[in-house]
DNA sequence: TGCGCATGATGCCATGAATGCATCATGCTG
DNA sequence: CAGCATGATGCATTCATGGCATCATGCGCA
């Protein structure tokens, strides 16, 4: 709806740079230049100071900053009640979510949603919890869910759940049967460990700092498909996010056990919007539905005793690796390419 | 400032065809029409309910059009608004006006603003009276320079002068020394008539209904230039809007001389802008200046007595063939160029 | 009923704008 | 002074946009 000029010159203001707004939006940086120059012309002034730390939005540059603001809220505006007029018989649903709504969450929403309004179309981006965020908040999507996080005031928290680790193992495991176990009591089977983007891992050093332990995985991946099959291969256990097993189907060789360990009670899945943004109704009303899902047909692992909270000892923790972003199918400009590999 | 796809769409809904849009604009129709397919896909419904008449807003383009027209409405507040803060030290004032304010109030008019704001541009688009009501009216322009029409409770007109023809002759021409002629006195010479956009021709006819005469013209033109030179090289005398020849420079060879004939004096020139419009600083000054210059610096031909209006027999006017437009130049379509053939 | 004449839609091609890449100029920072 | 960010710019490429011809349609008029 909005020019593409424009579009480039709000990245560059929310992150001050053009290099980082074009890595932002996977352009090279030069297209983004060029952009901002031909906007500046149009508007017949200067719209950023250059410096050598990036760009400050000039005096003008505020002014079309409103402005923008102003037009791509009443866009949102405008995408609502269009989409209202057609009463739930068309539309696009955008989501940012995290890994660990993928398996159950999302699609279950979704399914409930299109029995109701199948003319809705989805849109899920899958992400760290961080780039949900932001998404959410430079509007790029309806709905997010991420990891709770410190409230941030723009963000409006839908829905809220618990969002514990759960030990995985075969249902003949000598575990399987327990109602709930304790990291200490995995410890003489082989561990899988998973790299996600959520950072289950740092949960897991937690609870084992708590408890005074020292963890030695005998796998560590990104994979999770590869943690269910290295648990329904052999005796070994994984820890997954509840979300991330919920909803199993029956014929699943695996066993999910609550972990009794306070820091894997401590972590949160939201559900969140943008504050004050005029969601398209399609989106809303699948918002309520997300949020219900959240609550309801999950079902939640035994009550685990509760822990006094300790805060983990940092100099206990492995460094874990964290792994490269790659969930994202995209261009990536050479630059973008570059950037990635220095890390 | 709006994207191309929304400017089409606010065309087609003026003028309520997409074919008249795109002849509008200057561009093909197929243009024209994608922009438009491509819009609704954007929004996700149909705009246009598509029928033989053209084409009709559906509820969903009604909210588009109101969307549109606020965002443009913003954007001309940014303009102004930026314009302000560089204080009148660079911009653009858009013009549309017809030709009898090229010879001297324009070019008057600028020179005077550009001795005062050297920073300040000018786009200047000769048009004829209508033309130039309609870019005032669709702010493609922020001022125009018409003829007096019927008041347009959407235009504002900022100025207002009367703008009788004059004789023009040479300077030793038996005319050239009286205070005023009447049309009759002029015919035993050779004349020249204008055939311009405004409108002139129309104004000597009803003059020479007016007193029972008929004219063969031993000229006819659309250059002004020619005019003049025609009066210059010989006995002949021409008409012309008194802002054509208000202004000539002291060297030349022509004399100019107020017509009495009633219908001589019955024609206006506006200066218009459009109303609730926040038009740009330079603009909103230039207007001023514009309007001083239409009053003051251009001397007012003698005083010609009053005659009672008459109005103008109809058979007794020679039909003047209107003249293909031709001061605009830009690229014309093939199906515009068969359009202006088939007149 | 059939032809004429408007409308908008579509396939194909060409032009031009937008992008990507490499490089440069600059001014902090250590 | 070297290193390393930044944004700007020249050049080649890609892709969206526009132009043209044509089609499909439906109304009006004979």
């Amino acid at each position: 709806m909005l020019k593409t000029s424009l579009r480039y010159f709000m990245s560059i203001v929310r992150l001050g740079s053009i290099r980082a707004a074009a890595q932002h939006l996977r352009i090279a940086q030069s297209a983004v230049s060029r952009q901002i120059q031909s906007l500046e012309e149009e508007v017949g002034a200067k719209l950023f100071e250059r410096s050598r730390r990036g760009v400050v939005l000039t005096e003008a540059g505020a002014l079309v900053r409103d402005y923008v603001q102003d037009a791509s809220f009443q866009a949102d505006r405008l995408r609502s009640e269009v989409d209202a007029l057609q009463n739930l018989r068309r539309g696009t649903v955008r989501l940012h979510v995290i890994e660990s709504a993928i398996p159950h969450l999302v699609p279950a929403a979704i399914a409930e949603f299109r029995r109701d309004h199948p003319g809705i179309a989805f849109t899920v981006t899958v992400a760290g919890s961080a780039q949900v965020l932001d998404a959410v908040k430079e509007a790029e999507c309806d709905i997010g869910i991420a990891f709770g996080r410190s409230a941030v005031p723009e963000l409006l928290v839908r829905a809220r759940a618990a969002e514990p680790l759960c030990a995985v193992m075969r249902k003949d495991h000598p575990l399987a049967t327990l109602p709930s176990v304790s990291v200490r009591q995995t410890l003489q089977w082989p561990i899988g460990i998973p790299l996600t983007r959520g950072g289950t891992c740092a949960l897991l050093d937690a609870a084992l700092a708590a408890a005074g332990l020292r963890l030695t995985p005998a796998l560590e991946t990104n994979s999770i498909d590869l943690l269910r099959r290295f648990a329904a291969g052999g005796e070994g256990i994984t820890f997954l996010p509840r979300l991330m097993v919920a909803g199993e189907a029956q014929d699943t060789p695996l066993a999910v056990v609550p972990v009794e360990d306070a820091p894997m009670l401590g972590s949160h899945v939201e559900i969140i919007t943008l504050r004050g943004r005029a969601l398209p109704l399609a989106a809303e009303e699948f918002a309520t539905t997300l949020a219900r899902q959240l609550r309801g047909p999950v079902k939640p692992p035994a009550a685990a005793p509760r822990m006094p909270k300790r805060h983990r000892a940092a100099a206990e923790i492995r460094p874990f690796q964290a792994p490269a972003p790659h969930g994202q199918v995209s261009r990536r400009t050479k630059e973008a390419r570059t950037k990635e590999a220095m890390r």
